[in-house]
DNA sequence: AACCAGGACGTGA
DNA sequence: TCACGTCATGGT
């Protein structure tokens, strides 16, 4: 079985660092990525800069589940309209409206509701850095939110696991497909260095990756550069 | 035209 | 605990 450093180390070399977490604007980045979001930042793991910037990660995280990362873009981009990239914004607006505003990311009702009871809880944080167990008691974050959240929003080494980073790498052989994410993560904490600016890239390759090369159904194992070591051909 | 996307929660067994 | 159903828009 190969090792994650050195997966990792393929991955970035093949597609470059990703420039995770994708902000609305980034002053003085070009973009990477095709569409309307020029917010990706290529080796740059200094952001959020600002708490706005830390804010819009943590309601992108909400707005990203189970949902297509350009669904959020308008979602997103639909609510700076208005200006209402805002903890206290949003806790103003009716719930009725917010859901209209963020209605492309679907499940609008649930994530309208998310949203403002996120909104609450970062006010009264105050500042403060939230711990694992505050954000998973949270009703709406589980626990890849709230690692993604404590990863991009909070530079904090928990490494997110999302149905991309399970498929691949039960394939490859790491862990069953039935595997838990707290084994899994487990896993990845327990045999790549811990580092933020790493989880970060690593997590974020991994996506790109299984966007590129590793259908749901079947894999598209002649550009897959971990072919040799996978074991869905075999299933 | 099904299928799925950077999940989480509620329910009954 | 766990296997399912529900939430919902929009790309391919």
């Amino acid at each position: 079985m190969p090792k994650l450093t050195g997966i990792y180390a393929k991955l970035l070399k093949l597609y470059g660092p990703q420039g995770w977490w994708p902000l609305l604007d980034v002053e003085g980045k070009n973009p990477t990525k095709t569409g309307s979001m020029k917010g990706y930042h290529p080796k740059d793991y200094s952001y959020p800069k600002t708490d706005k910037q830390r804010f819009e990660i943590c309601i992108g995280t909400i707005l990203a589940q189970n949902t297509s990362w350009v669904q959020v873009e308008k979602a997103l981009q639909n609510l700076k309209k208005i200006n209402y990239v805002d903890p206290k914004k949003i806790l103003k607006i009716n719930e009725s409206n917010l859901g209209k505003a963020i209605k492309p990311a679907g499940y609008f009702n649930q994530k309208a509701k998310k949203l403002k009871r996120f909104s609450e809880f970062y006010i009264s944080l105050k500042g403060k850095v939230p711990s694992r167990e505050e954000l998973l008691n949270m009703w709406g974050i589980g626990p890849e939110t709230a690692d993604s959240i404590l990863l991009y929003a909070y530079k904090k080494p928990y490494f997110v696991i999302d149905a991309y980073t399970k498929r691949i790498f039960s394939r490859l052989g790491f862990f069953s497909e039935k595997a838990k994410y707290d084994e899994m993560q487990k896993f990845f904490m327990d045999n790549f260095p811990k580092d933020y600016k790493k989880y970060n890239e690593f997590h974020a390759l991994i996506v790109e990756h299984a966007k590129r090369c590793c259908n749901k159904t079947n894999p598209l194992s002649e550009k897959c550069i971990l072919k040799k070591a996978c074991k869905f051909k075999n299933i």
